[in-house]
DNA sequence: TAATAACTATACCGTTCTGTATACTTTATA
DNA sequence: TATAAAGTATACAGAACGGTATAGTTATTA
């Protein structure tokens, strides 16, 4: 990948973040990323093109990043589950953060026609599918279901998070998770 | 309240929610209204004082509706968490919901200074705070702890509704919710 | 019936938006 | 060193944005 159609990448990725995408140009964009506008249409064929590219991004990252944690802090497949929120509390406590991509997207395009708001959608399946997989690997019986709730929390954890930063509530989320995880563990 | 005031917020608030607040011009709210910027601008200084009151009249429209419910079908104070999660699930899944307003709203206007944003956010910490009231009138000891953690599994149904409608994410949050009251209740 | 307020109709201002056209400059490579 | 690719600079088109000015039209009420 080209080094401008990184840079580009990357600070459309805060800028969305911090300002919101719509109110975020491509005039400004550029100018931040420090290149011109025809260079962004040379990588991009448009504005959308280019916020779907970066939400997928933004989702690898945070996906391989939390493989990562969990194959390096983990041994037996039942102990991933429960370290999960140990790894998602650093990552929305790291001061990096600013947020889940495919929340703030899914807000800003709300027609479920919208291709944008059809990848938001997806992903979050996809995180929601990753974390059953845990719980199948754990043994879980009710593994969609469990993994659901746990979906929620962490979605509602983000939320808080975005609205107020330091609010704390990814430790509450924690404990939550864990008793429901421990709830689901026994049956 | 002017019938024509009342005429454009109820507009505003349905196109906010099904398209989204920045993408939104005034000139299709008041087309849709079936009136006139003129009119628009005598009674709201600008836009954003608009979303301003659109916000405030979502959320007292929500409150009234709950407080209702809850007092009409409960007796005693302790009954009144119990079955938060079943009228919040009647009103999820009613064909009228289009999702959360303070909880798009603060995904569109992410900068914590903007007034929009922050209106969101006090009304997330209110209705927390309510759930805290539920949980103190039921006599559970860390009745803010349960309220932030029932908050994150509301605000995680929510989203998850808003990204897929009839995803049946209420229906798990409940469930959720019912352990975590039971489990604080026993402390 | 005269005056007042509410509302409509329409044109417009300045700005910002996405996206493109044109011409020039740098860099890599064969 | 010749050629092609990559990137810059800048101007602009066409539409949409929030907001205002002006003038005309209804409807209410004193």
């Amino acid at each position: 990948m080209s080094m401008l159609k990184d840079k580009i990448l990357v600070t459309a990725t805060d800028l969305f973040q911090t300002r919101g995408i719509n109110s975020t140009g491509v005039d400004t964009i550029v100018a931040v990323a420090g290149t011109t506008k025809m260079t962004l249409y040379k990588y991009f064929n448009s504005k959308e093109e280019l916020i779907l590219e970066v939400l997928n991004k933004s989702q690898q990252d945070f996906q391989s990043w939390l493989d990562d944690k969990l194959s390096a802090n983990t041994k037996k497949p039942n102990e991933k589950i429960q370290k999960l929120f140990e790894f998602i509390e650093e990552w929305i406590t790291s001061p990096n953060f600013s947020g889940m991509g495919f929340i703030k997207a899914s807000a800003e395009f709300p027609n479920e026609e919208n291709p944008i708001h059809q990848l938001s959608s997806k992903q979050s399946r996809d995180f929601r599918q990753f974390i059953a997989s845990l719980a199948t690997d754990a043994l879980i019986k009710d593994a969609d279901g469990l993994a659901l709730q746990l979906s929620l929390l962490f979605e509602g954890a983000v939320q808080a998070e975005q609205m107020k930063r330091g609010s704390g509530a990814i430790k509450y989320a924690k404990k939550a998770a864990k008793i429901l995880i421990d709830g689901a563990s026994k049956l």
